[in-house]
RNA sequence: GCCAUCGUAGCUCAGCAGGUAGAGUGGUUGAUUCGUAAUCAACAGGUCGCGAGUUCAAAUCUCGCCGAUGGCUCCA
């Protein structure tokens, strides 16, 4: 990425004349203070500019607002009863969003061509200020353009247009000088939204489409779109036999085959290890109960549309549990526990049902039933911090181990103060002196005691949960974001995010505060004055799901899992009819040695038989002949097609060594 | 739930101006006994997602349903 250039200007300068001649076509855009403006721009006053090239990181989003803009000018154009919405820009991509007919992707290539037209004709683009009134005028056939100025631009003030050849638009800029800028570009795919993302609105067309500041950029992006889809994990769970689903008996719910087991296995039982070493004690919940205890838990009302609820004969009323913890704090409710046994930690690889919305599955990413790395640590107030802190000492360890990744972030979602009647608080009856918890915007506002509505609310208990939080991060020296007005309605969180292997930011592991379980399932424990108090629940998931983690793990590694994780850790094949004794041996011998190992001693050549197994992703191929069976040797091909002969005990050693350290790359 | 696209053999896909299905691969059997990305041959496999309609005739056209994919919304 080029890096941008520093120069200085005198006010009431334009901007372009600071441009170098040999730059002309380079420099998109200049920033002062903080703020970008167009090249055609004059100063407001002295100071340093920086130039904006279009191959830098602002450049380049300029590049794909301007390109989004050429678009919607080829749009109208070509349609003329289309009405542009609005674009954004994403990482690589923009979108567009418009009212108009439904266009296929076989239109692109006249849409694309009239865009190329449009950029061919290097129309200058030119702001223009313009008072609210004038404006509204010059976007009066758009509705969507006056919503957007109306909402932005407040009465008696003005804001710009934008205007290139007979195209105009409502925006803030900056763009490109020209439209000739834009000659790197591609139409990407089409779908469709709401207006304001208001189901209830009018449905638009959205246009995706990318724009680069050269070919070469354009062709690496296309090669690493189609790499990502490549490794979609349903693609790779096909081929590596992990996995399916029975769309007419069963939609949602993913079936491991026994490949996808054994990586759900070991997940599993890694995650039982460290949960072992942490203090978190393995349980076991049913997955049916009776509709009581999602009524308590407060999940029947928020969410009875989005559960598998079911009547029996008899009229008892059921559901499938959609979150562990209402189980969990049923375990926890058959003992009464001192202030001394705090914390209570449950951990469970729990399985949950929740009835997505048919257009909101999608392969493993998101089925209707899954199995959560649930935890729920019943803990005092004073123990937020320690548990938050081990907590966040094994995250980043176990994302290292078996991702090998260091690319984590951390969000804490904290209350928007300006709005606590948003969230669970505590109150102070200030007539009875009763104390409570409420949440305002969705209870009554009032004491439940006295009925007094002469509430005082006491942040103490938010402001002490966050706090901990905080420390936490910061006693680990971790660097993370604050989010105010992210936080759950029940307590603040901790999200942490990882990036895979293709850049992609996956959010896995959650740590969350709870105020509001405790208090549905009138939980306690006996403080040392012999009084009854809540506990706090802590939430917590390390990978989230297991289907979204697997899913996560076959796209970052292409189905190359580390050693531990690969359902066929070896598969040997014999050179001929011959040596199947040979390979069965060799195989009885693996096996016996804990390593996943299987033998295919069916009848074809070597070449065929390496060329069908290899999609399912074994790590180490063995081929034996006379060479092998007369040494006691193996010959063993890895996932980078080296080969290389072991001596068989030799080998069984350095595979089992690669499983315990649990490595992300192969041994040779 | 909404919009778009799609649903043909285990898998990948062809067939769709309407005349009741085809390839490759996998499977089985036989021949071959083979040194690291497809040995040869024969055979078996499908009520063309489900249901209705139009028609003498539907995989093909129409409608409804069920599912999948990409988005929107949602994601405790």
């Amino acid at each position: 990425m080029d890096s941008n250039q520093l120069f200085k200007i005198k006010k009431g300068k334009a901007f372009q004349d600071v441009v170098p001649a040999s730059q002309k076509n380079n420099i998109v855009a200049a920033q002062l203070n903080g703020r970008l403006y167009d090249l055609s721009e004059t100063s407001p006053e002295e100071g340093n500019i920086e130039l904006i090239s279009i191959g830098s990181r602002e450049g380049e989003k300029i590049l794909l607002h301007s390109a989004a803009h050429l678009l919607a000018n080829a749009i109208v154009e070509l349609y003329p009863d289309a009405l542009p919405n609005t674009s954004n820009e994403g990482e690589d991509t923009f979108y567009y969003d418009f009212n108009m007919q439904p266009i296929s992707i076989e239109d692109f290539p006249v849409i694309e061509k009239k865009m190329e037209e449009i950029s061919h004709k290097n129309l200058k683009i030119e702001k223009k200020i313009l008072p609210k009134l004038k404006l509204l005028e010059e976007f009066s056939g758009n509705k969507y353009k006056q919503d957007k100025i109306n909402e932005n631009v407040k009465d008696g003030s003005e804001s710009s247009m934008y205007i290139q050849g007979n195209y105009k638009e409502f925006c803030r800029g900056p763009h490109v000088p020209s439209t000739g800028f834009v000659k790197v570009f591609k139409l990407l795919s089409i779908s469709s939204t709401n207006y304001g993302g208001d189901v209830n609105k009018e449905r638009m067309i959205r246009i995706y489409g990318t724009a680069f500041p050269d070919r070469k950029m354009l062709r690496e992006f296309l090669q690493r779109r189609e790499e990502a889809m490549k490794r979609d994990h349903r693609k790779i769970g096909q081929e590596m036999d992990l996995f399916t689903f029975d769309n007419e008996r069963a939609p949602g719910m993913p079936f491991y085959a026994p490949n996808g087991a054994v990586i759900r296995n070991e997940l599993i039982n890694y995650m039982k290890e460290l949960n072992a070493k942490s203090g978190w004690e393995e349980v076991w919940t049913a997955h049916a109960f009776k509709d009581i205890i999602w009524k308590q838990s407060g999940h029947y009302y928020k969410y009875k549309d989005d559960m598998f609820l079911f009547t029996l004969p008899n009229g008892d009323s059921y559901g499938l549990k959609p979150m562990n913890c209402p189980g969990h704090i049923a375990i926890f409710q058959r003992n009464i526990y001192s202030y001394r046994d705090m914390p209570i930690k449950y951990s469970e690889a729990g399985t949950v049902y929740r009835y997505e919305k048919s257009g909101e599955m999608g392969g493993l990413t998101r089925p209707r039933g899954f199995t959560i790395d649930d935890g729920h640590g019943f803990v005092r107030e004073d123990q937020i911090f320690d548990e938050t802190v081990s907590l966040l000492k094994i995250i980043p360890s176990i994302f290292k181990t078996i991702m090998g990744t260091d690319e984590i972030t951390y969000d804490l979602s904290v209350m928007d103060k300006e709005h606590p009647e948003n969230y669970l608080m505590s109150y102070k009856c200030s007539s009875c002196g009763e104390k409570f918890m409420l949440r305002a915007a969705s209870q009554e506002f009032k004491c439940p005691n006295c009925g007094s509505t002469d509430l005082e609310a006491d942040f103490t208990m938010w402001d002490n949960a966050t706090e901990n939080l905080r420390n936490a991060l910061d006693s680990l020296g971790l660097k993370y974001t604050e989010y105010p007005g992210e936080a759950a309605f029940y307590g603040p969180k901790i999200d942490v995010h990882i990036k895979d292997a293709l850049g992609r930011q996956w959010q896995l592991s959650t740590i969350q505060i709870d105020f509001f379980m405790p208090g549905n399932f009138d939980l306690y424990y006996i403080d040392s004055s012999d009084k009854k108090v809540r506990p706090v629940i802590i939430h917590r998931a390390i990978y989230g799901s297991y289907e979204r983690f697997i899913a996560i793990l076959l796209e970052h590694f292409n189905g190359k899992l580390p050693l531990w994780l690969t359902p066929i850790q070896a598969y040997v094949i014999p050179v001929s009819e011959n040596y199947n004794n040979y390979a069965r041996s060799i195989n009885q011998k693996l096996i016996e040695n804990g390593i996943r190992s299987k033998v295919d001693i069916s009848d074809g050549t070597i070449s065929k038989k390496i060329k069908l197994i290899r999609p399912m992703r074994p790590a180490y191929i063995i081929v034996v002949g006379e060479k092998e069976s007369s040494s006691n040797s193996v010959s063993v091909r890895n996932r980078n097609d080296k080969t290389r002969e072991y001596g068989l005990d030799e080998f069984v050693s350095v595979v089992l060594n690669e499983i315990k350290n649990k490595d992300i790359g192969q041994a040779f």
